[in-house]
DNA sequence: TTGACAAGTGACCAATTAGTCATTAGTATA
DNA sequence: TATACTAATGACTAATTGGTCACTTGTCAA
């Protein structure tokens, strides 16, 4: 499990330097100062090291924007906080933001276009929600709209961050960011992307949950975790996705004990949704 | 000249489908069907193709939005009309925009970088322009922001045309764009990118038109093509580089003739940069 | 000290790569 | 027909690739 960390994180710096095809395993067992056979212990093929690393990365970073999004913020700051976060994200992994968002090579292999696509619907639906619990149904007929903008203004101002290392004002840049917003959720009265439109280009994600993705998911958990509260609670859960038999407020409150830990918050996401919490 | 440009294009196709580095001389001189000899014929390397193709396709983009921003235009289509052209040029182009616009492995070469992101502020360029005959000083402190939002817009929307094909209503699409464009522009009042910043993310693309990369690039042009009102144009325009001898009159006359033939606009924007016209 | 088993090694392999070059085909001039 | 030229070929090379596997090392309990 640390091993597979090691070359996830040396890779991603290999890789964001150079691309992922111009990367070779090579080169990655000389930086991690490991074998080539140790590699393949980890990995069975270079393809599995780059699936699971945007699962890794593109998780922290799907399930942060929603964690903002759903905190308890009071409507006023919502806004800008999110947009706080997110660019405090790119700023902080900046190498896996040039490597996940950029290099888009990555969307000519099918497995990993569904991949990303399927992250990007979840953040998609994050700002949604975001944007309901803002506006209620004050933009019924242009949120997804407001959402693409949304989406366009972190694309735009993200190359600030990813291309240079210039020293930036977080706090005026998530104002800005949040006044334009506001502004387009409040004028915008001519809308293109309808619900139909979101869901034809969301397609190969509409996969519900399923219980064998989740146990499968849990058992990867389960097998790099000691003994501990978190454990028990996972283990606990496992159980109950075959057979319910607590009530939903201890299944809540051992989903919140897994969140803690912010490698377990993709899971504690998933069985959310599972649960329906 | 003609065997250079089959090569481009069945490299472009191989390169939208597979990405850069996955695709190898052998499948694009199979695809052309030529001999890898030949291929080597047109170009010293597989580098140098790809920079060719790089000037070929973004050279092409950029002019064509700034023909569309600098054209006579009445103030309350232009933006309408802006959006449209980029959106067309998205569609009918979208193997070569799956490739300069997403495929950013481009950006891990050092040339390529600063050549996409020349082109880049030279649409950056055309943009404020248009801004600035619209809202003349109303927006003297939000320009660039506005910008950002504009090229953000593109970003977003133009997933719609590069990863699927629904069929979309152009014009629809534009006249909401346009809308979230004024609407923007009307209201913000926080800016955050300055024109420093603009500056310095913009630094190594600030060089002038030079009269020696003029030239070289006259000539180029000149050598495919045959006696005609345009080579004559040409060749009077490169003499009067070097020895002023017309009017401006003339000059822009001149100019004109090249701009006519689509091949040729590139050539035309550089002159009239350097004659100031 | 022994033995058993997992963790780790790196020489090795077949396949593929970008790029070269001696050779040939095609064409225009004399 | 002979000559001189360029355009084009494809077998070749040297290097590199992802991936394997017979082997060594380290770490336990007995």
């Amino acid at each position: 499990m640390l091993k597979k960390q090691l070359i996830m994180e040396k890779a991603l710096e290999l890789f964001s330097e150079q691309g992922f095809e111009s990367t070779s395993v090579q080169q990655i067992t000389e930086r991690c100062g490991i074998s080539k056979g140790a590699f393949y212990l980890s990995f069975k093929t270079k393809d599995e090291l780059l699936v699971s690393m945007v699962e890794y990365y593109l998780q922290q970073f799907v399930t942060e924007i929603d964690q903002v999004v759903r905190g308890s913020l009071s409507k006023d700051v919502i806004l800008v906080e999110f947009y706080k976060s997110i660019f405090q994200a790119f700023k902080k992994h900046s190498a896996s933001a040039r490597v996940f968002f950029n290099e888009k090579v990555l969307l000519t292999k099918k497995e990993l276009f569904q991949k990303i696509s399927a992250y990007d619907a979840e953040m998609s639906k994050s700002i949604i929600y975001m944007l309901e619990q803002l506006y209620r149904d004050e933009l019924h007929k242009t949120k997804y709209d407001v959402m693409y903008c949304i989406k366009g203004f972190m694309k735009s101002y993200a190359e600030l961050f990813i291309f240079s290392d210039i020293p930036l004002d977080l706090d005026q840049l998530a104002k800005s960011l949040a006044e334009k917003t506001d502004i387009i959720a409040r004028h915008t009265t001519i809308p293109f992307i309808t619900e139909d439109l979101v869901q034809l280009t969301a397609k190969p994600c509409n996969e519900e949950v399923t219980k064998e993705s989740l146990l499968e998911l849990i058992d990867q958990h389960l097998s790099g975790l000691e003994e501990s509260i978190e454990r028990d609670s996972l283990e606990l859960l496992k159980f109950q996705i075959d057979d319910l038999t607590y009530s939903k407020a201890i299944v809540k409150g051992l989903i919140e004990n897994i969140r803690l830990r912010p490698e377990h918050r993709w899971v504690a996401y998933m069985l959310k949704k599972f649960f329906k919490i």
